[in-house]
DNA sequence: TCTGGGGTCCTAGGACCC
DNA sequence: TCTGGGGTCCTAGGACCC
């Protein structure tokens, strides 16, 4: 069962403020009368009318409809929303995956005999997000993870779609091959130049074939066309990368503006790090220019670091030939990866230790 | 018309090792 | 003078997801 909250952000919002009900709503950056920077998080379905969706420009979104209310996330407020909604399906779930802040896989295949059962349980499980959050979801119930996936993007929102084993093949027939996940843009038109459009289509060409044109994402996209997936509901993953980004209000070439950003982004990036009490081996910056050309550039420690000192030093030699460039600036960002757990991560935050870092990241004894 | 932020996974070339 | 095979790790870029 996957288990998808309806426009989460904007209904939150909605629930909220109930005068805002029945208007379009746009969550995301400050449209700034239709010259700001960023785009749409979750737009209404109120404001999906006007063609505004997420992920567009916002000065976009502004243009198409300047009199809807346009709200700045307030992500910490949704998490603890998530949160309790979390908890609350994990009571009825065998095993239980959230992906994301409005999306959870729930097995339900020990706990229920029948897709019939299954059925009823999605009820319950609407109701009580209804009853408790005074929220909406769509639920899409299936034999796999791939399929539920599928039937919940079928009917929204407040949509409940079961498929059944037997009605797999016949169900994706007529839909778009953009409703596999995993196929974007890109592929949908690598696809659609083989003269593919319908998963119907899809299933017209064999396993080699697919493998020919796209090595073993030609594989996964073969067994997708007819509802093969054997991938478990995991309970938990370990992080494998954290990352911060930043992109300037205006594109800059100033070196004292982007170190002094760089500097905060660290901090921050670092902040998290000890809350994981995680140490990093690599550490990546990411450069984007005004014309959006994006770099980035990497290194990989000959052992774990915790240090902050140490990260911003190499961080720094990482985007200095790119200021070379006398390019202007739209973004930067870092990511720490090749994470470990830690224990007694206090240590590395003594003076102390800071300035051994200092005197020793001088010298770059870490690097290869 | 202008393009956020935080993630995962894959690919390809090169260095290096046995 | 020409040049195997298998493996791991690193780097950069790209597609995709929410």
């Amino acid at each position: 069962m996957l288990i998808d909250l309806d426009a989460f952000f904007a209904s939150i919002e909605e629930r909220e403020r109930p005068e805002l009900k029945g208007k379009p709503i746009v969550i995301g950056a400050d449209p700034k009368q239709g010259k700001g920077r960023g785009v749409v998080s979750t737009a209404n379905y109120e404001a999906r009318k006007y063609g505004i969706h997420s992920g567009m420009p916002i000065a976009i979104a502004y243009k198409k409809c300047p009199q809807a209310i346009y709200l700045q996330p307030r992500i910490e407020f949704y998490e603890q929303v998530s949160d309790k909604i979390m908890n609350i399906l994990k009571n009825y779930a065998d095993a239980f995956e959230q992906v994301s802040i409005d999306e959870a896989y729930l097995d339900v295949s020990r706990r229920c005999q029948s897709f019939d059962d299954a059925k009823e349980l999605a009820l319950k499980i609407k109701n009580e997000i209804k009853e408790k959050e005074k929220l909406t979801c769509s639920i899409g119930i299936g034999p796999n993870k791939l399929i539920a996936k599928i039937a919940a993007d079928f009917q929204k929102p407040d949509g409940l779609t079961i498929v059944k084993q037997e009605e797999v093949v016949t169900f994706l027939k007529p839909l778009s091959v953009r409703v596999i996940p995993g196929i974007g843009p890109k592929t949908e038109q690598a696809l659609n130049r083989l003269g593919i459009k319908t998963i119907e289509q899809l299933q017209q060409f064999s396993k080699e074939e697919l493998i020919r044109y796209f090595g073993s994402f030609g594989e996964y996209m073969y067994n997708a066309a007819y509802g093969i997936d054997e991938s478990p509901v995991k309970e938990s993953e370990e992080i494998k990368s954290i990352s911060i980004q930043h992109t300037f209000e205006h594109d800059t070439k100033s070196k004292k503006l982007i170190y002094s950003k760089l500097r905060e982004l660290i901090n921050l990036l670092h902040i998290r790090l000890r809350e994981e009490r995680l140490s990093f081996k690599t550490i990546t910056v990411k450069i984007r220019f005004y014309d959006f050309e994006t770099h980035t550039s990497q290194t990989t420690l000959i052992q774990q670091s915790t240090s902050q000192a140490l990260a911003f030093n190499i961080a720094s030699k990482l985007i200095q030939p790119w200021l070379e460039k006398k390019k202007a600036i739209r973004l930067i960002g870092v990511s720490f990866s090749k994470l470990k757990p830690i224990k007694n991560y206090g240590q590395n935050y003594n003076q102390k230790d800071l300035t051994k870092y200092k005197t020793l990241t001088n010298k770059a004894p870490l690097l290869k």
